[in-house]
DNA sequence: GCTTTTTGTTGACGCGCGTAAAAAAATATT
DNA sequence: AATATTTTTTTACGCGCGTCAACAAAAAGC
């Protein structure tokens, strides 16, 4: 049983106006300003659409009073809300809360209102959202789609109302623009170096990947060892929740239990991945690196914000979180500028970089 | 330059209602299923509140025409409205975007509509988020301040106008109610498991902690060391942001270099510290684990996420995120129905338990 | 100084729904 | 069957703001 503690709570009085009065609505405000209530109403919508001398009334008189429009009567009566919804699979997963922090702050700063979703990881969930979303009658949408999982249908539906980029993960033909990263380019890199360096990797991946990338990475590896006259070799591991890490470290301890993997390199589909495999082989006690008395090399995807933490320090691709959210944004806004539909559905693939540490 | 792609937008009808004409409010709802607009209004505000017979003709009705109030107009006259805030200092923290997920889902269950946001480390952004909220007008927010960087006015008056609850950091006097962990007990409760099975810890923290948390665990430990008869050890590192591996992982390799820690046994004030910590122990080369080959016993405090994937697993005291994530809401939703104001301000904190691994 | 152009004001209506009071209808009780 | 009770309908107003048209005032151009 928890610990309890009482106490008398404080009451504040937080701080009123001059004359103690607290200003209701957009009438009551015109008439201390003096200034005609649509005036008003224009600068909310657009401080610059008012005559600089008028602005600077309405400001000297916003701070005396302390007003501030109801925004759901605002919102009811626009022809569009100033509402972003962000939609991301798994906030629990450190590079979707990166990503949504750069685009929500970006967002504020062009003088949205964000609203931030997380699908944690269920169909359903991702439905209820667009769902929700649909109500806000937003005037932009940045989806990360749950991938495998998402309802196609449920997606397109929602996009046939509020303008949409995708971002991270692809629906094919869904939305008005992608921007994710480039996968068989990272990937590429990745093989050509591990294979440059050392035994050619095997491709640690989960066997029902949840996200279209892994089967872009899946295909990009295959693609890249062949390129390089190598023979594929797949180690795939059961598990289909996003528990990356977990399902990283059962498949890990048992393809190192049973000494099934087919090579002593390994490049995993992501680094959440890698970090389970990672545990796996310490707790089997392998020593992991590219140095001379390390049994496996272990080779990550994303850069993930733990990566850089791991033991050891996991060699890995950087994904540019901030440009993808940079552009992605971008993207929106023009969307929205030219009235929420694209001529053309644009796909923007960001190339990553290779991420030297001591694990491979 | 990033890769582009163009293709032709897909463009889907979505399915419209039966006669395809799309019903735009519930005045058009009441003429085509044949019920006043007033009992669809309490309908829509508690399905339970009509005659059985008429909530299934309304629901059948509702399959048919696919109507859904706007909750704009909603909002703007209800008394309350159905919006709960969830404010977190740092969601790309795993530890606050789990128990925010647990807590969303609880309020949706509850008919509640939950709206997430992070302060991501920054006193503006906290204060600017309270503001928002205010717009929002919730029916209760549960507040995870920032702590030491918390504008205390700013959430006084914010919680005078909203019904909140306090979770995780304190502030003390404010809000209706405040639920955390039980730094005592736990901190204690491993300074007492560390004493009994090796040398006695040396306290791992920020010089400048960003939390109340971090605070209430140094003295815990003080008097915990004391009560066991033995001296304090502090260990004070430099840093005042959110990134605590790269602080820890900082800190950690000047002590380590310099040699100036004064235990083999290293108790950090939480895990991600730790993560920190052990990353540069292993780049050191200093081998970390209970057993006898090893040079340093390292724990934390929280079993974040990432504890029992780090090499070696990392010893820590659960905090109980589940149990945390309930009582808030439950303490959130007395409030609401009890008008918004607590007769008393009360403080329920969990014990943690020790969740034994291999670093210490 | 006058005319053209920009900017503001006035007054009115609409958005979609909450809500209240009174009347009507449906159901329950005796 | 008559009465009491619950539920729904009717009617009407209000919420706070967007928006429009007609007009007035101010600023700019010559």
């Amino acid at each position: 049983p928890p610990v309890q503690v009482k106490s008398a709570p404080a009451r504040v009085m937080p701080g009123r106006d001059m004359d103690g009065k607290k200003i209701r609505n957009m009438e009551q405000f015109a008439a201390v300003s003096g200034i005609s209530r649509p005036t008003l109403s224009k600068y909310f919508n657009d401080p610059s659409s008012v005559k600089a001398s008028t602005r600077i009334r309405i400001e000297e008189a916003l701070e005396r009073y302390d007003y501030r429009p109801n925004i759901f009567a605002m919102n009811q009566n626009r022809r569009m809300t100033k509402n972003i919804g962000i939609v991301v699979p798994y906030l629990a997963d450190p590079f979707f809360a990166e990503i949504a922090r750069s685009i929500e702050r970006r967002c504020i700063e062009a003088g949205y209102w964000p609203i931030l979703f997380s699908s944690h990881g269920e169909m359903q969930m991702e439905i209820n959202i667009l769902d929700s979303l649909q109500l806000l009658r937003p005037a932009g949408v940045l989806l990360a789609p749950l991938g495998r999982r998402s309802d196609r249908k449920a997606v397109e539906d929602f996009c046939y109302d509020s303008p949409t980029v995708l971002f991270d993960s692809d629906i094919a033909d869904v939305g008005e623009a992608f921007i994710g990263s480039n996968n068989p380019q990272s990937i590429g890199m990745m093989v050509e170096y591990l294979c440059r360096t050392g035994e050619p990797p095997c491709f640690f991946e989960m066997k029902t990947p949840v996200n279209p990338n892994a089967r872009k990475r899946h295909l990009a590896y295959i693609s890249a060892m062949e390129g390089l006259g190598y023979e594929p070799m797949l180690v795939q591991v059961e598990g289909d929740s996003w528990e990356f890490e977990q399902i990283g470290f059962d498949g890990g301890a048992r393809v190192i239990g049973e000494r099934s993997l087919p090579s002593s390199t390994v490049l995993c589909s992501n680094d959440r991945l890698a970090i389970g495999l990672l545990a796996a082989a310490y707790e089997k006690g392998l020593r992991v690196g590219r140095g001379s008395g390390s049994a496996l090399r272990i080779a990550g995807h994303d850069d993930h914000p733990q990566a850089r933490f791991t033991c050891p320090p996991l060699t890995t691709v950087s994904q540019d979180y901030a440009a993808i959210a940079k552009r992605s944004v971008e993207t929106l806004f023009c969307l929205i500028e030219s009235g929420g539909r694209a001529k053309v559905r644009e796909t923007t693939l960001f190339d990553g970089n290779l991420v030297m540490r001591l694990s491979a």
